[in-house]
DNA sequence: ACCAAACTATGACTATAGTCATAGTTGACC
DNA sequence: GGTCAACTATGACTATAGTCATAGTTTGGT
């Protein structure tokens, strides 16, 4: 590796580690990133050499978050289980992800809601998180026709809509909430009713 | 009405009328609140009387709008058909709605979504767009048990929260999608999808 | 070792949301 | 119609994200 890559990946390494120590003291709204360049030595203008925007810095915490969450969801879908069990973990494996950084969680989720809508980046660069839970249930549910316990009359990329959705708002009203409730139950039961169906 | 009452109502009136103007042409991020007050023959720190942020405004916006809406789902609220189709008729009525001014929806999603976080507001007080579906279809639901077209065994709140984030996250998909898809009929399959359940 | 090109760092500068002390206006009471 | 308290408007000021022209560094080729 060469001495500007090395350097590169320890400044980038710098920010990311002053910076966490910051939002853990002070939030991230309270922490300007002249306070994240003069902790870590660096011009403020480097910076954003190395993000683009003060959010994006959020992001990369997310992605770092993601990819440890990603290990153990890569493992759930690898037991030979039934498709509804399977979308249950995984939905948990996440929620238990967000229980950990309730504060992350709630700076990440708008970012995520934001990046939805600028449809600049297709289906495959889009680092987003909600597309790709929806992109792995849609695989998951899939499988589940193929193995019959699925329902083979419905629409699988509609399905996988309504459970992102579930997913979603279950996370907002979890974050709304004071600590009293327990995102991981709640969205287990909310896949059982669907499995289900609530009409007589 | 007193003058200053007068005055008042008068001045956040042409706020919202030039503003309105402001935003149709180049988008609310790129309409500074210094624009606005020039184009409205007032100071800057006026405008900060009337709204406390930029985003104030937006809300406000669609509130506005949400007024309009709820008119029509009041009507469809006093119907009497079955519970899926109310609840498919008002799901519909706000799609519409939203379908009517893309770039408002777009914006104030983001908002309802940051709104939620900040708990500061109780369940009465808090004009949420969400949260005020997820009122109103917890109110449905509970009837649609009562007259037997709900499974009686279901939690309520849980199906409520379902239904909410169906909407949710279809409002989301569309707003990326470029036109190609129709939100309002999206939403009503998956209705029917929830009613029966997709399970085998 | 030297040079040019490519890359990276720098910090003064800009743009804009939001604040706040001050000045001006209105209304109610005498 | 004079006076004072309550309310409202004002715009200079602050705070902070993000830009950009310039200076400095690294690299690969000779």
């Amino acid at each position: 590796m060469s001495l500007r890559e090395k350097k590169k990946i320890e400044t980038k390494n710098k920010i990311f580690e002053v910076s966490g120590r910051l939002f853990k003291d002070k939030g991230f709204e309270n922490t300007t990133v002249d306070e994240i360049t003069k902790e870590a030595g660096i011009a403020k203008g480097t910076f954003f050499n190395y993000f683009p925007t003060k959010e994006a810095l959020l992001l990369y915490f997310g992605e770092k978050k993601e990819e440890l969450v990603y290990d153990l969801i890569e493992n759930e879908t690898m037991k030979n289980i039934p498709t509804k069990e399977k979308i249950k973990n995984i939905l948990i494996c996440l929620a238990d992800s967000c229980e950990n950084d309730k504060e992350l969680t709630k700076l990440l989720i708008l970012e995520h809601t934001k990046c939805m809508q600028h449809s600049c980046l297709g289906p495959d660069e889009c680092k987003n998180s909600l597309y790709r839970l929806n992109k792995l249930v849609y695989a998951l549910l899939e499988e589940g026709v193929g193995n019959k316990d699925v329902k083979s009359s419905i629409d699988v990329k509609m399905v996988a809509d309504i459970i992102t959705g579930i997913h979603l708002y279950s996370l907002i009203v979890w974050l709304k909430s004071d600590g009293e409730i327990s995102f991981s139950n709640s969205i287990s039961e909310k896949i059982d009713m669907l499995f289900e169906g609530i009409g007589v």
